[in-house]
DNA sequence: CTAATTTCTGGCCGTGCGTACGAAAAACAG
DNA sequence: CTGTTTTTCGTACGCACGGCCAGAAATTAG
């Protein structure tokens, strides 16, 4: 058996020194004397730099996926997900600041060695896809107004990272709070009005 | 007189690089060989890349708020100026694509000897302070329902960002068309009902 | 214990960067 | 034209990085 562990403290130490002293300053020279080995140590256990830093994404992501999804199936109206979203990410947020901070500052700087930026678009694609199928399912059945169900799906999701991002540089921010005036600001932009309009 | 076509000719292509080929390839050797000059020419001229960026930064931003704040003030109402804000900062975006996405991209990649982001928090906050002293405004005069007007900010700006970076990865985007349906979204979400509600 | 395998060390290599510098060239003044 | 200043060129330096490797050390197997 290959020693899985080492390949896991590696990531952790990854994850600190990427939240601590931003991606710029995260050399795997750091990351090792982070992790009190030596530089070859990384080489040894994965092929390079990308491989590594996309177990840092994959994990970070699938353990605020298993947080967030279940809360979302909780919910039965199009506004209650959303709620739901808002709010689970920011509880989410609040437990694992550092994580967060890591993998918005993976994904938004990791380029592999062409220099394309290798979580770019693609990866928020699926995300687009399944809120505007919600939404869509949403507008079908008449609980939700008409608009632009891509637009709305760019905007929620441009929302919570700027929600992220900005928890990251005010400390004090309440987060709690700024998730349930997201779910009231959306609300309101997508819910059918009282009174009947197209 | 120093020389001051010759910053301008070299800022000019940096925007070209920056915009064509990212952040990571645009070193000052590769903005040099688009200007047809020697790299030392920029040293000369400036005293650092971080002079040259920073010079970068603060034309095209001028030259945005210049066509944007035109708009905005011909508006009265707050849900107007907001319109205004994301239609006619689309309507530059159709125009000059190219210096947005460069200006995007420095912004967002430009960090000082140190490590830590040239314009990171305080780069937006005087966005942020106009954006909540309209809503509060509006507030007050009783357009507008009651919500946390710093949270309403930082979102309508996330919101604006994430438009320009859509469009920047999908040209096709009817960037018009998105521009209104921000317009519609956020006048849902910040104007005061028909029937009185706190 | 010995031998084989896995893991680790520490340093070296090539690359690309921003910057500094001296010499060449051009522009200009007297 | 001559001397001076401004501008440009090409290069070389120092630095940090990611990747790589030969050998040492540790672990495991027999």
């Amino acid at each position: 058996m290959i020693e899985q562990a080492r390949r896991t403290q590696i990531v952790d130490c990854a994850v600190e020194v990427v939240a601590e002293l931003g991606w710029a300053q995260a050399s795997l020279a750091r990351i090792a004397e982070r992790a009190g080995i030596s530089k070859g140590v990384i080489s040894y256990h994965f092929t390079g730099k990308e491989e590594l830093f996309d177990l840092l994404v994959s994990q970070i992501y699938g353990r605020i996926t298993e947080f967030v999804v279940p809360h979302l199936d909780a919910q039965t109206t199009v506004v209650g997900r959303l709620r739901a979203r808002f709010c689970s990410i920011a509880e989410y947020l609040r437990a694992h600041r550092a994580e967060m901070v890591a993998l918005t500052e993976v994904l938004t700087n990791l380029r592999d060695a062409d220099g394309t930026p290798r979580y770019g678009d693609s990866f928020n694609e699926p995300y687009y896809q399944r809120l505007e199928e919600t939404f869509r399912a949403g507008q079908e059945s008449g609980e939700l107004r008409d608009f632009d169900a891509r637009v709305m799906a760019v905007t929620v999701q441009a929302a919570i990272d700027a929600m992220v991002a900005y928890a990251d540089t005010h400390p004090d921010h309440d987060i709690t709070a700024h998730a349930e005036q997201l779910a009231e600001l959306f609300e309101r932009a997508i819910a059918r009005r009282a009174e009947g309009e197209a």
